[in-house]
DNA sequence: TATTGTTATACTCTATAACTATA
DNA sequence: TATAGTTATAGAGTATAACAATA
């Protein structure tokens, strides 16, 4: 009998990995919709505000008050989209791009902040066992939400 | 180089894991703050909404608000606190205590799911493995934020 | 007629400030 | 004077509906 349920290390490990993402994110100004908004321009190249909701799973006018804050704070601009004058294209500013960078940096130290003392064995383990978790948790949702199918 | 990182992982398994809760209590009317509350109240006996406050970090107007919530839904009530008539204690109602029995129930058949297919040696190592991660990245966040000591 | 983005409005969660009734 | 809770107000995040320009 496990003491303390795998669940609950689980439960309690995504509540400190979500503060801390919180934390760094609001240092900069930034907030989860904000920067998901960045990463997705900084991942896919200039982007319509349509595409950037569908990817993000919120509304079109959400998006266009996450880009104009991010006009606002100097991270993007927009441009008018070359071939249909219905829509707009979402770049990122000088400022934005190395934003983003500084942030794939950070993500990399920190990951191998988390893996340090653990061998390349016991790294793979985790991993699998994780993979395998993970795997088990997405079944039981799918089995107590049978709606929405893949799109 | 492993292809896909260790915090990536983490990352994923952590946005599942907080979008089947937050289904799951959508689907009873609640979210995590009224959670938060029962939760509160139904392993410490009834409680002070002074104290629910200091143990959610949340102000005592939220509880306020929170508390309504579940009388509303006869989840909870209120009764005069016997020694300070400034105070009251927050109860959970039969049905919040059975919900709150049902929702610890539903939490060890997850545990018992996410945990199968894993020999009682692998979900030690898995333990012992996760809990290393999150007291590195405990570290990683106290020596960021060397601010808020502890309470 | 369908689609992109926006103006207008509203709902949820949470906070701060001022106040009432005790202690 | 300090504390428990509440009335009043505000701000962040996100949604729906109606509409403009364009496809």
């Amino acid at each position: 009998m496990s003491r303390v349920q795998l669940l609950d290390q689980l439960l309690h490990l995504t509540a400190v990995l979500q503060a801390d993402q919180e934390r760094e994110l609001a240092a900069l100004g930034l907030n989860a919709g904000r920067t998901h908004v960045m990463w997705i321009v900084h991942h896919s190249g200039p982007a319509m505000q349509r595409d950037i909701a569908t990817a993000m799973g919120v509304t079109p006018r959400h998006v266009t008050t996450l880009v104009d804050e991010l006009i606002e704070a100097g991270l993007a601009w927009r441009q008018p989209h070359p071939e249909d004058r219905r829509a707009v294209l979402v770049e990122l500013s000088e400022r934005g791009t190395s934003l983003m960078e500084q942030m794939s940096l950070d993500h990399d130290r920190l990951d191998t902040a988390l893996s340090a003392g653990l061998s390349a064995t016991e790294l793979a383990a985790l991993q699998a066992a994780l993979g395998g978790v993970t795997a088990r948790l997405q079944a039981e949702i799918d089995a107590a939400a049978p709606e929405e199918k893949s799109a």
